[in-house]
DNA sequence: GTCTATATCATGATAGAC
DNA sequence: GTCTATCATGATATAGAC
């Protein structure tokens, strides 16, 4: 996600993208993406035909690296329970390095949803394959019986829902404190692991 | 939630909830507000000075309505676990009749936290006391060892995360077929619930 | 490629008639 | 209270010199 270089199409893209991030496609200006650059308005233009252009860039960019590949990880050879929880390590891994993320794609989620949709098309996530995987579990008794999307929902839940509500998690549980808040997220992977093993492991 | 009376201030204030809620504070225009309402852009800052102030008035309706009274269940007499049960069904039947509420509220908290904030103290939420509930219910051996915070944590993000995603839940999972979406909403209440006791409630 | 200056337009807000 | 007309601002975008 570091885009850094020393271009000033670099130097441009990772300005958008802290200035994007922080106030969104509607709140963006143009002057502070451009002064954040060191650079002025006119260039921003050059590179990039309009700022509708140039947030689309980013967008795309930032879709890439949110949606990891968890088919992947599903279509493995290992136990259900080894996959679910590298799943929820790799969300929670990702979610602490980029901890934007979330709150970032919820907003422009609910601004232009089709824009969004083109691209999780595009990079090919597979819901099916997954829903398929958590049937055969179930069909071999490993787990117990569920709607798969609802599993689905819940893990993806309990990991993003933290990161994507963060001024509020920060503000309401942990008064602001800085330290406890990123205590907090470091263990949610253990936490959420052992309450989903908990939930739905048969017990011989 | 219904603001609808007749007159021009009830009028506006409708207008303006529907605008807001899908737009935002920064995509919301003031001139979209008037023609929802039926009327024009000079007689909404007759009643209202500006759209900081107009918004305002509309954001601090919706989060009255979007916490209920949760410190009220959570200090009943009753079993920890029909404690747990009644928090879910009430705020899945909050959002079942008012889905908007979480992607708006998510949106202007990442815009302007602070603005939440003060609400939220004003209408006195009061986390602690459903931290001792918890605690309580761990020291009775009602539900296993966890730390309160993420336990409500857990549980907070399955209620709400897949209504504040709706759009991606909406597409990824669904198809956008609503028929189905709308059954798994309403579905999803006794789902979290037998999770939830699944994964905590000590088997005896 | 990079800059200054400017065109163009949309928005929030106000003045003033009725 | 409600309207029309207008202002003031600030935004995206472009023209044109270097």
């Amino acid at each position: 996600m570091e885009i850094k270089k020393d271009s000033t199409e670099d130097k441009i893209l990772e300005a958008a993208k802290n200035v994007f991030v922080a106030k969104g496609m509607e709140g963006a200006r143009m002057q502070e993406i451009a002064d954040e650059a060191g650079i002025n308005k006119a260039l921003l233009h050059y590179y990039f035909r309009s700022k509708e252009k140039l947030f689309e860039a980013i967008f795309s960019k930032i879709i890439q690296f949110a949606f990891p590949e968890i088919t992947r990880i599903a279509q493995s050879n290992e136990p259900f329970i080894s996959k679910i929880e590298q799943v929820v390590d790799a969300y929670i891994d990702l979610l602490i390095k980029h901890p934007f993320i979330p709150g970032f794609i919820m907003k422009e989620l609910n601004r232009d949803p089709s824009g969004l949709f083109k691209l999780v098309v595009k990079f090919g996530l597979n819901p099916q394959v997954i829903f398929d995987q958590i049937q055969l579990a179930m069909d071999r008794d490993e787990i117990i019986q569920m709607q798969p999307r609802h599993l689905a929902a819940n893990i993806i839940s309990m990991c993003i829902f933290p990161f994507a509500a963060r001024p509020l998690v920060s503000f309401v549980l942990f008064k602001d404190d800085q330290v406890a808040l990123n205590a907090f997220y470091v263990e949610r992977a253990d936490v959420i692991k052992k309450f989903v093993i908990d939930a739905i492991v048969i017990k011989k």
